[in-house]
DNA sequence: GTCGCAGAGATTGTATGCAATCTTGCCCAC
DNA sequence: GTGGGCAAGATTGCATACAATCTCTGCGAC
């Protein structure tokens, strides 16, 4: 019975968790073919679960497959990463309309508090750190709006943009103004202004996404 | 060389799409269990290309799926419908607006008359072939925005609808109310006036979400 | 009569093997 | 030297077999 309790939401790890790790962490490279025998042998299981598990990361678009000729992971171009960017501005806006809506005041507190630490390690120019409360914060807010559906589909999205995630935050300047973006939507939160949310939401997002177009000429492509 | 040419687009249609088509046409009813060995027979293949058709369609969301208890039918249910509907008003909504901004002159003339065969059968009651061209307008539109991001997903959101799909247009009153929507959204294409598309699309939407809300309670579960 | 439990049957999970297809490298004609 | 074609190797596609797990039925204790 002890094990029971102790497995109890461990996930079991699987084949899946372990290649989509492999691959937002850069170890299994853009383009690169994913040969399934290799794969079978290097994670110590048979051909059919990685041949299940590519499956699955197939429909998330971390690989593209082609019959016959097997799969490769997926290159997201800029192109792509932009409107990737453009759809979850308009998910994560609905979102935030209703987080507005619905958001109680311990919700409300929660983000206000996210916001501070935000504050605090901007000012310790620890940006990285900054990153993950941004991360944090926007899932927050879809943990409060209660709608799944968004949830799925901005978390799809998201395993796809991992190339560039830590990116824009780092350019100069737009620590500052992703802060103030930030505090924007909270505010509108706070209110239970749920239109005034949702605009500070996409005009946060597009912020990004320009960011992201003007940095993409400034690097040599892979 | 012949038969290279023939076969060409003809999609070998797969396992994944007759299970599809088995599902969105109720012939497999929503909680059904699925299991796969009896698939397996019924469709003259081995159980390992259903396992791999089941997997697929989970991810569409057609299927749930729960560990060493196999796969069912999934049932969408009322309130996941709306959610759904307003999903799609904001990604639809996204795909308006581009489609107004980059609308070439014979694209708005396809968007015109679609309209007015639309207006045609209306006049003569054929409410049904009415439903078809609603979803060709909207279908065109995304086209136009060439978003395929928001394309992608909102066909996955499609797919999940189908129980819902013919309902909503037989109300009385929604089928003039509709129209008006839909020439509205087309208006605004005409004039590249892409906020007003992105809002006339989303109140379409909302409006079908509404009527959808209004019908729920009258009909009894399944 | 109800509850618990054990075992058989049903069903899914995983591994392996063979067939189909693609890729690569080599040889020969020109 | 170049290009075409063919054969061998590599790789994927699919089917089958076995193991693990679940479900359901029936029996016995209370």
């Amino acid at each position: 019975m002890n094990e029971m309790v102790d497995n109890l939401g461990v996930a079991p790890l699987r084949t899946e968790d372990r290649l989509r790790e492999a691959i937002v962490t850069g170890r299994l490279q853009p383009n690169e073919r994913l040969v399934e025998s290799d794969l079978a042998r290097s994670l110590g299981v048979s051909r059919t679960l990685i041949r299940a598990a590519l499956v699955r990361l197939e429909h998330e678009g971390l690989v593209e497959h082609e019959r016959h000729r097997g799969a490769r992971v997926r290159l997201v171009s800029e192109s792509e990463a932009v409107e990737i960017l453009e759809t979850r501005s308009v998910l994560e806006g609905l979102a935030a309309r209703l987080a507005a809506e619905r958001a109680t005041d311990d919700d409300v507190g929660d983000l206000k508090s996210i916001l501070a630490e935000m504050q605090r390690l901007r000012e310790a120019d620890d940006l990285l750190a900054v990153s993950d409360l941004n991360a944090q914060l926007h899932r927050r807010l879809l943990e409060i709006s209660g709608h799944e559906t968004a949830a799925r589909l901005i978390a799809a999205l998201n395993s796809q943009m991992v190339r560039f995630q830590y990116r824009t935050i780092l350019l100069p300047g737009r620590s500052e103004r992703s802060f103030a973006e930030h505090a924007e939507i909270v505010a509108a939160v706070a209110t239970h202004d749920g239109d005034r949310a949702e605009a500070a939401m996409r005009t946060h997002l597009s912020s990004v996404a320009d960011a992201l177009r003007r940095e993409a000429p400034l690097r040599s492509q892979q």
